[in-house]
DNA sequence: GACTTTTAAATGTCAGACAAATGATTTCTG
DNA sequence: CAGAAATCATTTGTCTGACATTTAAAAGTC
């Protein structure tokens, strides 16, 4: 683990990322402890206060979790998949939100992400992941719902669905398409008969995903796709004509 | 923008939170300048170092970017796609290496994810891109090629394939499965045999994408991900016979 | 007016100190 | 001797104050 003094990069950031290379490369493992901060700064021949910035960064990042104590220091962290999820949906979020990706964009791939579940999904999904699929549909029908509470329990229901292929790869690649989508679905209000329009078409799905039926799944997610499309067109139609 | 003394976090990390916060809810906005280090200290009545080190948490997550000088301070920073690729690539390489991910969960995602992708693919496939596939199959076929470079292209090749469905979410999102596959690859060695195989079947995916055909995409990715699984297996077996 | 110098503001870095947590060690007590 | 309590040492968390460096704007000079 070496910096160059003469670089003009911040020396938190060369020291973050030789530290995040030994990681990678295999020089660190999990679990193992780093020096500590004091031994750190001597190494890197630093201040400490630069050292902890560069741990920080790795913190923030989930590479590594710090304790206090005797025995305590830095360790390297096994990233978790729920630490990924997390990492993850943030990043869609923000990615489609500060760059006006439009709706058609983000919608058309997570469609053809979820798709790409459908036929695993039908062949595995648990009798939890399919309950879970049956509650948020029986949730989407109870008439009081707000149009937030209707896109929460659709992303549900999704979720629900992408899990069901039993491949937490995939799970985790998929969290983020899924979840990004919500404050976008946000925007669009939902009258009495577009929801039952979606709310059967997600019985649809859920049927042929009980059949084992991957072909039909992916029929009614295509079915979905079009439809969330067409509302959401409707939807800004409507919006650039009351501001004409 | 608030922080609890009384909680039990670190301060650096609930700063970097409530600031992270007002930057997703949209109070603070992109190129927005965040206040001066030392009125975030006044504000949240904390030092300037850990204020710092909340500082450097959100630049770690490319959500801000920091600039010296008279005009400097740390300003919102629009997530790019480029910045997002590199995080999505980096996390899933450590998901995977650190969780003991089977070669067959993540090559069913990955493939999974990019048939997701084949029909957009072979729908809008620009010539560019199409060329890029031709010249890694080009590459793949030269005979002095190490495993390692056969990788590298191998993932060149799917990084075009999925590029070419011309939707950069899409492309965010499976920029971490096709490339936190390649360590897992590079673990394979490719007989001259094999490398024939692939290579047969690249030719034949880019063949089908050029003709529009985005079934013959998928049933080609279909046999590739057949072929690798295949290949993968034999060298398990073969590894842990002569572990015997 | 154009160029140079100065200045002010901001981040980057350093040094040293104390606070707080926590496991290990030692001491005390029965 | 065993167990509990007190002490200690180590490490991270935080603070204070200072100086270095960068940068743009202001002031000065020809």
């Amino acid at each position: 683990m070496r910096i160059d003094p003469n670089s003009s990069a911040d020396l938190s950031v060369q020291i973050a990322q030789a530290i995040k290379d030994a990681i990678i490369s295999g020089d660190l493992n999990v679990d193992e402890r780093l020096p500590s901060e004091a031994e750190l700064s001597e190494h890197f021949q630093v201040s400490r206060p630069t050292v902890r910035e560069a741990l920080k960064r790795l913190a923030a990042q989930s590479l590594i979790r710090t304790q206090r104590g005797a025995t305590g220091g830095a360790f390297v962290k096994r990233l978790s998949f729920e630490d990924a999820y997390a990492q993850q949906i943030t990043t869609s979020t923000l990615l489609l939100s500060m760059n006006a990706v439009s709706f058609d964009t983000a919608c058309e791939a997570r469609y053809a992400l979820e798709r790409a579940c459908a036929p695993l999904s039908a062949a595995r999904c648990s009798a939890d992941q399919l309950a879970t699929m049956r509650a948020e549909i029986f949730r989407q029908q109870q008439p009081g719902l707000t149009d937030e509470a209707f896109c929460a329990s659709d992303v549900a229901f999704h979720r629900a669905l992408v899990d069901g292929a039993g491949n937490p790869v995939l799970s985790y690649q998929l969290a983020g398409a899924v979840e990004a989508m919500q404050p976008l679905m946000n925007m669009i209000t939902f009258s009495a008969r577009d929801r039952a329009t979606i709310t059967a078409l997600h019985g649809r799905i859920a049927d042929a995903i009980e059949a084992g039926d991957g072909a039909a799944a992916v029929a009614g997610l295509e079915d979905l796709e079009g439809e969330t499309r067409k509302l959401a067109a409707d939807v800004f139609a409507a919006r650039a004509a009351r501001s004409a």
